[in-house]
DNA sequence: CGAATGCTTGACGGTACTCAAAGATTGTGG
DNA sequence: CCACAATCTTTGAGTACCGTCAAGCATTCG
C-alpha cells in the first residue's frame, strides 16, 4: 500500500487486479476517489506535480507496469511517447471522479449505491470480467461506504433494500442479475457506455 | 453559458473573471465541479474526450485565451507546444477536484464552508486578487451550496454559525478578515500553499 | 477453536433537508 | 428618481435521512 505522505517515484499501468485511491483527514475519516481496474494509470498525478496526493490501495493481487523514475521533464519526455492514448486515459479518470462527485454531492443513498453497482458493472463488463453474468467484486461494503460518502451502517440497509427491489444480487463477493436498465432510471444515470480503453 | 449537451468546439485558458463547470441530474439537481480563476483550463477534457462532460458558467464578464479548434490528433499536436504546462495545469485542477470530494463525502457542513471559503480565498491570494486584505467573491450562497452538496439553507445557517465565530466576514459579496488559522485547523486543510501557474 | 474480518440488526439522536415566507439588495424601466 | 421585478439572504417550523453506538451473527483463517 502507498501512502499518502510518500512520493511515488514512478507511476504505473494497472495490468490486472483491482485497486482505488482515497484521501484522509486526521481523524481516520477516509474517502475513496476512484476504483483503479485494469487499463487505468496509477499515479500519474502525482509524478506530474511531484508530489503525492492521495493513497492507493490494492483489492486485490495486482500485477502493474511500472514506468520510468524519471523527474519533471524527463518524466514528460516518457509520456511525451505514449502522449495521447495517456491523455485520453487521464480524462477518461477524471470524468470518472467528476461522476462520482456529482453522486456524493447530490444523490441519495439509494441513488448513489445504484449508481456506484451500475458504474463498476459496466467498467467490469468494458474489461470481459464478467463470466456467466457474474462478477467477483473485491469490494467491501465498508468501501462503498467511503467511495459514496456515507456510513457503513446505512450502507448497508441501502444495499438491502435495493436487494429486495431485484436491482441485482451481491452476496459472498459477487454481483449478478444486474438490472441495468433500473438501476440508470434509478441513478439518473444516462452517460455514454465505457469503452475499452488502454495505452497500448 | 456553454451546456452540458453541447460539443465544445475550443478549450481555452481563462485570462481574468470567474466561472465554475458543473454537472446536473434530470430532475435539476447540481453539483458544481470547479470553480475556474483567471489561469484555469476550460474545456480541455472534453477536447480530449471530444464529447462535453460538464457545463460551464460564467460568474463575471471573462476574457478568454482560445485554443486550436482541431480535431482529435491535431488537437493533440497544440497540446504538444504547451504540453508540460497543460500537463501541470490539469494535474493541479483534478487535485483540487479530488480535494472537493474529500470534502463533500467525508466533511461535515461546516467544515465544508471553511474548506470552500479559505481553498478559495488562498487561490485567490497566489493569483494577487486581494486587495486591502478583501476580496470581491462573484459567488452567491447557491453556489456554495452546489459546490459543497449542501442546500441553501443549510448553507446560509452554516455560514452565520462561522460568522459568529469570527472566522470571516462575508457580505456585499466580499470577503474580508479570514482567519486561514483557524479555518485550516476547522477543516483539517493542511494542503501545501496555491502556487501561481499559468501557460504562460 | 479462537481471532479477525465482514455483514446485519436495533435503538436513538442529530445533522441537514424541505417547505414557506419575509427581508434585503440589486437592477431596470417608466 | 422611484417603483417594480428579480435575485439573494435570512428566518421559522417540521421532518426525514442518515449517522452513531452497541451488539449479535457469519465466514474465513491460522
Amino acid at each position: 500500500m502507498l501512502e499518502e505522505g510518500k512520493t511515488a517515484r514512478r507511476f504505473s499501468t494497472l495490468l490486472s487486479g483491482w485497486a482505488f485511491c482515497f484521501k484522509t483527514l486526521l481523524d481516520g475519516r477516509r474517502q475513496i476517489l476512484n476504483f483503479l481496474l485494469p487499463g487505468d494509470l496509477v499515479g500519474v498525478n502525482s509524478r506530474i506535480l511531484d508530489a503525492p496526493d492521495c493513497g492507493v490501495e490494492a483489492l486485490t493481487d495486482l500485477r502493474l507496469c511500472v514506468f520510468g523514475r524519471e523527474q519533471g521533464q524527463d518524466l514528460f519526455r516518457t509520456m511525451s511517447a505514449l502522449a495521447l492514448n495517456t491523455a485520453v486515459l487521464i480524462a477518461w479518470q477524471e470524468r470518472t471522479i467528476d461522476s462520482t462527485l456529482l453522486s456524493v454531492g447530490r444523490r441519495s443513498a439509494s441513488e448513489r449505491v445504484a449508481w456506484l453497482l451500475l458504474h463498476l458493472w459496466r467498467r467490469a463488463e468494458a474489461l470481459s470480467l464478467i463470466r456467466d453474468g457474474a462478477l467477483e467484486l473485491p469490494v467491501t461494503q465498508a468501501h462503498m461506504a467511503d467511495a459514496l460518502g456515507l456510513s457503513l451502517v446505512h450502507t448497508n440497509r441501502t444495499l438491502q433494500a435495493l436487494r429486495r427491489l431485484e436491482l441485482f444480487e451481491l452476496s459472498g463477493g459477487w454481483l449478478r442479475q444486474v438490472d441495468e436498465q433500473r438501476l440508470r432510471t434509478l441513478a439518473q444515470d444516462f452517460s455514454a457506455p465505457v469503452e475499452r480503453r488502454s495505452l497500448f
